[in-house]
DNA sequence: AACCATTTGCTGAATAATCAGCAAATGGAG
DNA sequence: CTCCATTTGCTGATTATTCAGCAAATGGTT
């Protein structure tokens, strides 16, 4: 597993550390993809980062630390797509819910091996205080922007006897349980269908602002 | 960890031997919810069951073993539950599809024990064949009943433009992720909570079908 | 009913393999 | 030379699995 030769930059040691830091967390995402939680050995991370077998514990207190920041390096990337794709959205409400919404269902975002990784991380979840803390933070930022969309639409729309926060409840468990079916059914899952049943949602709830003819913006 | 004294049957030897399986199945599920799959141990389990070290490996081939039959135990357990609904509920497709979709929010099917260890085996579908296999089985039958019924109920209703596949993989996509939130937002999270989002889906969707007024049926 | 050879569910200790973490050695960069 | 990221050798602890043996249940024979 050697770099390519080309482009090796001089690169400083405070540099090559961080590198081989995160290294260290991707090899740990593959590996519990390709192994699970439970097979995923400190041996076989740094042998998937092409380290050797004691740098772990010298770059993390722990095999638990090492858990630890991975799921914390997950929860950043998801959210800088998600924010990326609320800032490069229209300007209105439903376009930016919209935009959020079908960004789950893109790059970086619906990747196989990271969506392995976050459902070992819920599986290991009840057991371990400290994922669950992290894991329930992530959903809290971005959830509370989205009942805020949700609020705006309904005001606007004039959609009576409609919740707010049954309607972003129903999106975010909805985006988790197709991402679920990318795990447990991948043949019968695609990007393609997983935006089709989004839309549908969005068609039914918000009819003004979802027109049917149009599943997606521009 | 003794059995009451009271009503302290006969109990022949095969009734004996079977009670001690299902007691290491249910020690299973326990110790998973309690410790989360990396940490569950043969020891552990037996333990949990109050039977000796080595009992696991006399009533099953081995460890896996153990863990695949706790899967289909939990499997057919939501079968039943779901099949118990879907026959207790009245004639139409609609009431079918309220009383199988409510049964999810109510025991057992809502249990957090029984949900931890549903989110323990999807994190290692990936990995495991065997267990995606499984889970991927247990959807199916009952899935593909609530297309039937979603069918059904877009033909009855003429709601043009509503493809049953979406809406029941939006409907099952949901109810997954509403389990996950008991897990990972235990204090956000509630039966009632959970049942006000689906018919929130269920009132925009089928609007005829599902007026406003009753959230749910009697 | 009484006896006993046989089966069987179960125990607890032994075994071999694996693992996380540690500490001294290494060697290249500053 | 000095630092420090990394390697390598190692160890105590833990693990799944095996297995010889036990005690209770079983069922055929008187």
């Amino acid at each position: 597993m050697l770099e390519s030769p080309l482009q090796s930059a001089p690169l400083s040691r405070a540099e090559g550390k961080q590198r081989s830091r995160q290294k260290l967390i991707t090899a740990t995402i593959n590996s519990i993809a390709k192994r699970g939680f439970a097979e995923t050995t400190l041996a076989r991370v740094s042998e998937g980062a092409g380290l050797s077998r004691g740098i772990v514990n010298f770059h993390f207190r722990s095999k638990d630390a090492l858990f630890l920041e991975t799921l914390k390096f997950l929860s950043r990337e998801y959210q800088e797509s998600w924010a990326r794709a609320f800032d490069g959205a229209g300007p209105s409400a439903a376009e930016k819910l919209e935009a959020v919404l079908m960004a789950d269902f893109e790059p970086p975002a619906v990747n196989l091996n990271r969506i392995a990784a976050w459902f070992a991380f819920y599986g290991e979840a009840k057991s371990r205080p400290n994922y669950m803390k992290a894991c329930s933070e992530i959903d809290r930022t971005t959830f509370d922007t989205v009942v805020e969309l949700c609020r705006t639409i309904i005001d606007e729309g004039g959609y009576p006897n409609l919740d707010q926060n049954s309607v972003a409840d129903g999106l975010g468990s909805m985006v988790e349980g197709l991402w679920l079916d990318f795990l447990i059914s991948p043949h019968d899952s695609s990007p393609a269908a997983s935006k089709r049943t989004i839309n549908t949602y969005l068609r039914a709830i918000f009819p003004k602002h979802f027109p049917i003819a149009r599943p997606t913006g521009n």
